[in-house]
DNA sequence: GATGAATGAGCTTTCATTCAT
DNA sequence: GATGAATGAAAGCTCATTCAT
């Protein structure tokens, strides 16, 4: 390569323009121009538009799900867990807007254009809260009449939407730090057997 | 009578169209089409593409705002008045497929493609929560350290992610009543205050 | 319609604008200047740029299918019908040259780009030689060795061969009636049977 | 060694290529890839791409001169010597059956996208042919009335065509030595002066 | 001489919108 | 009011050609 990675550089280059114009409306001579290549070069590295688009979603949600591994592992107690996901997924989503507003927007309208396109990556990132609602539930600390595929659901929905709107709007009166520890501390006080408390 | 005539058979055809194509596919002649309409006769009653989508937010959440705030007015336990909040939200979910799915994909590109356009009937939507937990928290129910914008917003989170991915995926092991309860009891249980447990 | 039949008007802009570029370089607004229509009009009547070639080719070769046969029927000696033909073969290429040129052209590729296309309206044009030398045989006007497979090709080939080339060249020291008798009396004295002479 | 070399390679890349896509529709890669060099390469032996084309037509057809020349300086006999040429071409096609269909597809084409382009090699085969006409009839032995301008052209056109079809359709009832054959006797038969038949 | 990554002009096709009927 | 044929701007993608290595 004559300069810096290509490949990386258009995938950022995506992130900006899909976040400030979405997917559709995102030009690829938008994106080349960001990422200082040529419209041709783009297709060196990807097949089309929506390829971009799936490459993005994968290497970027194998990220985050990589690092917040990484930080649960640590700990072990189930509670904790959940709020450091909480935490973790929070501030990815301050950190990286443009990022959060991409995954936002097209995780849920993907399934309408990519019909064949199974969101794996996605899955295995819920999953990691199922997995510690599994373990909760094993070690007596949250209710075993708790379904896991729901919850997993719920909490992400709820930290998602709550990140969305709060990137969204300018002026906020809490930050993200206080809106993740209300909302897990609202789940798991919520989850906990009844002797715990 | 106002569904018979053409403007309610294109926000129809327009919502058939758009779940099943995504906003940017589906184009004006698929909703003609759908709508038993000429192309043009769109244009008589909608400004463009965008206004057809709009058109279609206002009027849809309009209706389902005065639906929810009908039943939980018969409601005076905030609790109560959440868990019919989700079990409402959820059926609505299931019983209009194609309709849910338009506003939850749209809703989160809308501001992408629509920049002027201020989602003024969704936050209605959202408020109907906070005002529960507002008056939750003026009868001693619910924690006054909670933040009602917060909290909104998790809770609709919560709701509209689990119903999303239940529309989705084709075999379920819990009904759309089932994730209703859990969704509203977790979130019941987790703000309630110290001594009512 | 609005105006004149469009369809027609298309097919005889790319004939003109075939005839000028080829097939290849040939542009699609090229054709829809030419035609005196916008070129998405292009498309509400043929499906892509082959198309048009295709519909071209069969529109064409079927109406000198109807007139070489119609005027062949009127005849009941096979070498008159062959001289008849090749006549008419040839006057046309002078009297439509820029249809020679495209079918001519675009015959001999037509099967590189267009592999599932059998060309069945040419086949037809070729049989009609074939179906006179069959007469002829069964007359015992001409040998009973010849194969008329091998002799429709041939007495095609040599006609549009010395059309294409006369079409090309400026200046002649020959007409295009002088052409036809020519090679039509070379093929029929030499197919003739030996008491013939 | 020629054909060892780079320039060869090319050219014989290029004519698989062309036989197998056509011209227009043949990328430069696709030959790079075939002929085993890089794309960049290719343009240190050749201008672009119509030069390719251009150079194969000159080097294969001055072969093919050359070849037929020689056949036909053993002869003495006119009739003969037509004889040999029918059947040399009519073999070619038949043993090299891709630079066949590059040079029968792209000589039809070659003066819509390279009108400066005078096919002077092309002129002088088919000349072979009108040399024998003339030589035929200073020795009496084809008719004087005979004018081979339009022979060459009418034999030529004739072999050409039939060889084309012989080598697209997969099954034949007859050999392409039949083939030359016949048509060989039916120009000769067909031109021969009255007193020698 | 050889390479192949990079370029960017160019073209087919789509589709929201218009407007004569 | 209703129609749908016609429009033409717009954009994804291709590929001949270049040139730094």
């Amino acid at each position: 390569m004559r300069t810096s990675d290509k490949h990386s550089k258009i995938i950022e280059a995506a992130i900006t323009v899909f976040a400030r114009k979405g997917f559709f409306s995102a030009r690829i001579s938008d994106i080349a121009k960001e990422a200082q290549v040529a419209d041709g070069t783009i297709y060196l590295y990807f097949n089309n538009k929506y390829d971009i688009l799936i490459s993005l979603f994968e290497e970027e949600i194998g990220k985050i799900i990589l690092q917040v591994k990484l930080l649960i592992e640590k700990e072990s107690d189930p509670r904790k867990m959940l709020q450091i996901f909480a935490l973790h997924h929070m501030q990815l989503m301050e950190e990286q807007k443009e990022l959060a507003e991409v995954l936002q927007m097209e995780l849920r309208q993907s399934n309408k254009f990519m019909k064949e396109y199974r969101n794996t990556k996605f899955i295995e990132y819920v999953d990691v809260i199922s997995a510690i609602i599994h373990k909760g539930q094993q070690e007596g600390v949250f209710r075993k009449t708790l379904l896991p595929g729901v919850f997993k659901r719920a909490f992400f929905g709820a930290l998602d939407e709550t990140s969305r709107l709060w990137v969204l709007s300018p002026d906020h009166n809490y930050t993200i730090v206080e809106a993740a520890k209300q909302i897990s501390d609202i789940f798991i006080s919520g989850i906990m057997t009844e002797n715990q408390s």
